[in-house]
DNA sequence: TTGTCATGCCTAGAGGTTTGAGGTATAAGC
DNA sequence: GCTTATACCTCAAACCTCTAGGCATGACAA
């Protein structure tokens, strides 16, 4: 039974990237993203508040994202935008996706495809 | 700089989920299954012993695996194999990883796409 | 008025995984 | 005799996500 842990398989890493993928975007809050990020994936991937809010302050710590408050409707929003090194930083986190599904991918497809012939 | 850390991104589950791979093509022992990783995933992926044979100790004591003591030129060799249980637990892995791909390949080429209309 | 729900932010503890470094032992090659 | 490759194993550290809460406002129904 594949069910929820604490740690869960090939998650590690999904919600930042993510995060700076829907940033990418448009500015958003974290409320907001909660729910892009279960619509922007059709309902395949859902995190809650807990793993989301402690994200968004490490990369605005970091200096990935930047912040800004706003109240809308007597409601005090924080929403958060990718700066520059954050565009530099989903950059990065896309390409390595990228490599490490192609590696799985191919260790699933029976691997044994070595480099196809270098010497002649 | 993406550098190894203790808890990588992407790779949680992945190192369970080859080494189910690899003894579903046929048995293997650790210190195999180390390199076959290595060439199966076109150097593109690489797990230390530290990660493999604990994993190893825990699927045989889930009764995913079992294992066999071979000595061959007087080296000794653990020798695991799949069960049935654990081609399930391999088949239910690859479509978990499946699904993962999908849904944040869908959110990194704009999320938007809703289901394709279930409904004739 | 009271209760409930959605919105909106936040934190703390628990749990699980990979890493890196280390330990043991045999065989082979220089 | 020394180094390398083979082959097994263990442990602490670091890290991330999950669950489960807390706090506050506005809207709506009973």
């Amino acid at each position: 039974m594949i069910q929820k842990r604490t740690n869960p398989d090939f998650l590690n890493g999904v919600p930042e990237l993510l995060l700076l993928q829907m940033l990418s975007a448009k500015p958003m809050y974290g409320y907001e993203l909660v729910q892009a990020i279960r619509r922007g994936t059709g309902g395949g991937l859902e995190f809650g508040e807990g793993c989301i809010y402690p994200i968004l302050h490490r990369l605005e710590a970091e200096g990935v994202l930047g912040s800004q408050r706003q109240t809308v409707g007597g409601r005090s929003r924080v929403v958060y935008h990718l700066t520059r090194k954050g565009s530099q930083r989903l950059a990065q986190s896309v390409e390595l996706w990228r490599q490490i599904v192609q590696a799985v991918n191919q260790a699933l497809q029976g691997g044994e495809h070595g480099q196809p012939a270098l010497v002649p």
